[in-house]
DNA sequence: GGCGGGGATTTAGACGATTCAATTGGGCGT
DNA sequence: ACGCCCAATTGAATCGTCTAAATCCCCGCC
């Protein structure tokens, strides 16, 4: 009744074990009456190969880790489908995991992969410099940094996160915006850091534009509704009169709150968001956003991945930067209206 | 410097492998100066337990597979995150698969959870009559169906449908409405169908009642936005003045078409999502849904799961239904407006 | 001083698939 | 008719961990 082993379908075509492997593993080797012997035996039996004991003999997995700050963001479901292409192509499962920016949670995921002998693990990591990380890394385990640089002993593969703050602001800036709000966190995500280092920059440039910080904990359409109120019920006269926020989940949510406080976006609130997810174009007012190329980012990764997996040695550590895009839509665009 | 075993630990520490493997599992039968012997050695040497050895020797795995069919839908967040936090209770891992509504990517989805002898599976099938799951328990993999009621043979945790279609449409109706869109899709999905059941029940009985259906592949914010444009476009004599839609991701969708279109909501055009996710509460219109308690789902999924694996013989399966919720909000709701 | 008791530790198989060296057997050449 | 060669198949060892049974050793008791 149990799942039958290789010896019972050996048993039952009339072989030895090592033949049923050959027909499983080299079926050319296998004379063809013999082939077809096995065969019929595993499907009468209903064979399936137990992925343990094959791990467990080849002393390495098939599986790939994928650990991401939020699942239910489409920027990470993109991310991971592209992963997930390159993976099927290797013959490779991704287990995909949701850290839910909580270092805790990603910790414990980090355990489990290690205890699995993944193949490698791509992961958007809560803090890069985590010490557990370096220990996984040391111990033997590659990774690769996803939608985050890695400064040296690591395959990375990013966006140039400052590089799209620069582009929204100055497309703020040149719209005539004067006061700035600018939404995202936590600040000590290197992501979120980074786009807000960019737009400072160009503001800093432009000499007499007023930035303003607000920081949230998650990114989410939750958390983005309340900073809109809460921006929402500043006095006109201070009011920033464009957002740049770090994440178009958060930015839809502050877009909505704007509607419901009757702000008129663009007239009364430019919005400029990130990511680009398909919610974005479709947004009440279809929103402006810095579009990263997501699916792109996970194939990347995942392709550095295999190849440090199969150079093993003489595998030299690279670092993919892709540019961001801006696009601009209704809802930091005057001219549309 | 590949990463040390048992053995290398027991070497180091100068004790037998059994040992070592008696402080990893049964440390109150050793002796306190050997264990922290042990301990040291493990931490010296940064071993790491072998997942694959420990399940080979123990038969069973402690992973579990979930299934869903679009884990961009935060419906199914949600509900991987209920059975996600059950699953650690038990010190067992989830192994989060998307089978993005096919069939195709559904069975490689199952052969490999199959391969890796998951303890059991958790899934939202495409088609609950897919013989490939019937053979995949036969062969005794225990596997409960989510957010799916299940006949005889199988476990499976549901929302009763018909249900949260009979709600929705008396919503309407008693709203005064008298041409209702049904849009859904496929409409071969039993969900969907049930959905769609439930509304017919009540319209037939209201019996001047004009039920008009729309049929979608996937029900995404994309497809909910070309069918509100195909909507929208209708002459507004014959147009549909309320829509009942299958899922709020498309009911979404179709509300931002709604304002493109310029028809105003709920006055020119009430909507009824299904699930409630959180998107629906801060949609630019908040949306009328029918909630479906999610996280709960999952959790209890993962509860007959367990209890199926440790129970093993003398389990009887069993159906559990739950009652979905109607949430009237501004979509739908003329008085408030 | 010998012996039993019992706590601590070791030993020796599994678990299932893979691989490679060793073996078998049939056909062909001389 | 003999031997040789090669294709086909077999058998045994291995991966790392767990567990039940066996062994060890120290103590106290008679």
């Amino acid at each position: 009744m149990a799942t039958p082993s290789i010896k019972e379908v050996a048993h039952r075509a009339g072989v030895s074990v090592g033949t049923v492997s050959n027909v499983l593993n080299r079926p050319w080797i296998v004379a063809p009456a013999t082939r077809q012997r096995v065969q019929d035996s595993i499907s009468a039996l209903g064979f399936v190969r137990n992925e343990a004991a094959r791990h467990l003999r080849a002393g390495r997995s098939r599986t790939v880790g994928l650990v991401v700050l939020d699942v239910a963001n489409p920027f990470f479901t993109d991310l991971a489908e592209g992963a997930e292409a390159l993976a099927y192509e290797h013959d490779t499962v991704v287990m995909l995991c949701n850290s839910k920016t909580d270092p805790v949670r990603e910790g414990h995921h980090l355990d489990q992969l290690e205890q699995q002998r993944v193949l490698g693990i791509l992961i958007t990591p809560f803090d890069s410099n985590d010490p557990r990380l370096t220990a996984l890394v040391d111990r033997g385990t590659p990774v690769v940094l996803v939608d985050r640089a890695a400064d040296r002993g690591l395959c990375s593969v990013s966006v140039d996160d400052q590089l799209g703050g620069r582009l929204a602001g100055n497309h703020l800036i040149q719209s005539g915006h004067r006061r700035i709000a600018f939404i995202g966190g936590p600040f000590t995500m290197q992501q979120v850091s980074d786009r807000m280092a960019g737009i400072t920059t160009v503001v800093e440039q432009a000499g007499n534009v007023d930035l303003q910080l607000f920081e949230v904990d998650v990114m989410g359409v939750v958390e983005g509704r309340a900073i809109g109120e809460q921006v929402a019920a500043l006095p006109s006269r201070s009011r920033p009169t464009a957002a740049f926020i770090a994440n178009d989940l958060l930015a839809i949510g502050f877009l909505q709150a704007m509607s419901v406080a009757g702000l008129r976006v663009p007239r009364d609130m430019a919005i400029v968001g990130y990511d680009d997810i398909d919610f974005a174009r479709a947004a009440a007012v279809p929103l402006s956003s810095v579009r990263q190329p997501a699916e792109l980012l996970g194939r990347s990764a995942m392709e550095l991945l295999q190849e440090e997996v199969e150079a093993a040695d003489r595998h030299r550590h690279r670092q993919v930067i892709f540019q961001p895009d801006l696009i601009v839509r209704e809802s930091s665009d005057f001219k549309r209206r």
